[in-house]
DNA sequence: TCATTATAGTTAGCTAGCTAACTAAGTCAA
DNA sequence: TTGACTTAGTTAGCTAGCTAACTATAATGA
């Protein structure tokens, strides 16, 4: 997302700044920084997924289906909600049923889609990385107490307000 | 980055920390809403290039070497302050070099490497993505005064500080 | 009722990353 | 001074995304 690991310093920020009148040096340090530190955040998160043998992708399918009541959705609201094209979610999905960690099931009212259901071993996936996954994230934000929490919220909320005006 | 677009509502997250106690929710909903804003973030950002021919690999190349003094590097050094490998490096060089944006030179002191210029179209280049590119950016964060922007700096710095221990 | 349109899922081929293995050139120590 | 190691850059082949085009099925409306 931002490889870029040699941040702008102030003073290179400054030099731009006089060749670009418009650059608002705050603006654009406090931006490189949110995406930086999020980057890392990523990685660090992929990381602890791939020592479970999963990646991103794979991972939030099988928590969107852990989400549903009876563990079951359909590719195509599965790749809605997990922010991929549908293509995209037929290649996760070969590869999460694969592994056995879901089942493709065909549905007969509508013989166009197909039921995606969590099987028993995508739940012991889930309850062997759950927790493991939850512990890093609580001592990732350990240094944060609930204001500064809900400050980064805002903050946050403010931003993705600025974001149509970006594109 | 973060794909998914069905971020967990405080009920769903309320539900599973139920089956999963190490559950922090506060600091899921934080780190999760954090990721969502900087890929929104960065998706944007990547359309603002594209506009104008360009893709963030490429993009950072021609800001690391605007930076220079002489406007020239290496292949490696590149490679290091953009964080990707040699081998990415190569590719973007490839392209840039197709378009013209980037020389390469032989280094004359030591055969192995490479000197890699900005020329002329590559500074033009940047003379015209640059202002649009710090236009928006300004504008993503107008609703973000001074204080604001520092106390997001803070409490990202104390996020970085926290990154370690996740992995 | 049957032609058009919409929807569900898949396939094929593209991209920018990656790792691993390679060539060529420089360095260093026995 | 030569054999082992290091460094610079490239190549080949992998991945998970993407778009566009496709098949099959369902819905709609003249």
């Amino acid at each position: 997302m931002l490889q870029l690991k040699d941040l702008p310093t102030p003073d290179v920020l400054a030099k731009f700044a006089i060749r670009y009148p418009d650059a608002d040096v705050t603006a654009v340090s406090s931006v490189l920084q949110l995406l930086r530190v999020a980057t890392d955040l990523s990685i660090a998160l992929d990381a602890c997924l791939s020592k479970h043998g999963l990646l991103q992708g794979r991972w939030w399918v099988l928590i969107l289906l852990m989400r549903e009541e009876n563990k079951t959705s359909q590719p195509s609201i599965l790749a809605e909600k997990a922010g991929v094209t549908r293509a995209t979610m037929t290649g996760l999905l070969d590869g999460l049923e694969q592994s056995g960690l879901i089942a493709r099931v065909f549905a007969k009212e509508d013989r166009r889609t197909v039921l995606i259901n969590l099987t028993d071993a995508g739940v012991e996936k889930l309850d062997s990385v759950m927790p493991d996954y939850y512990r890093r994230i609580r001592r990732c934000m350990q240094g944060l107490d609930e204001e500064k929490r809900q400050q980064l919220q805002q903050i946050l909320a403010l931003i993705n307000l600025g974001i149509p005006a970006l594109i």
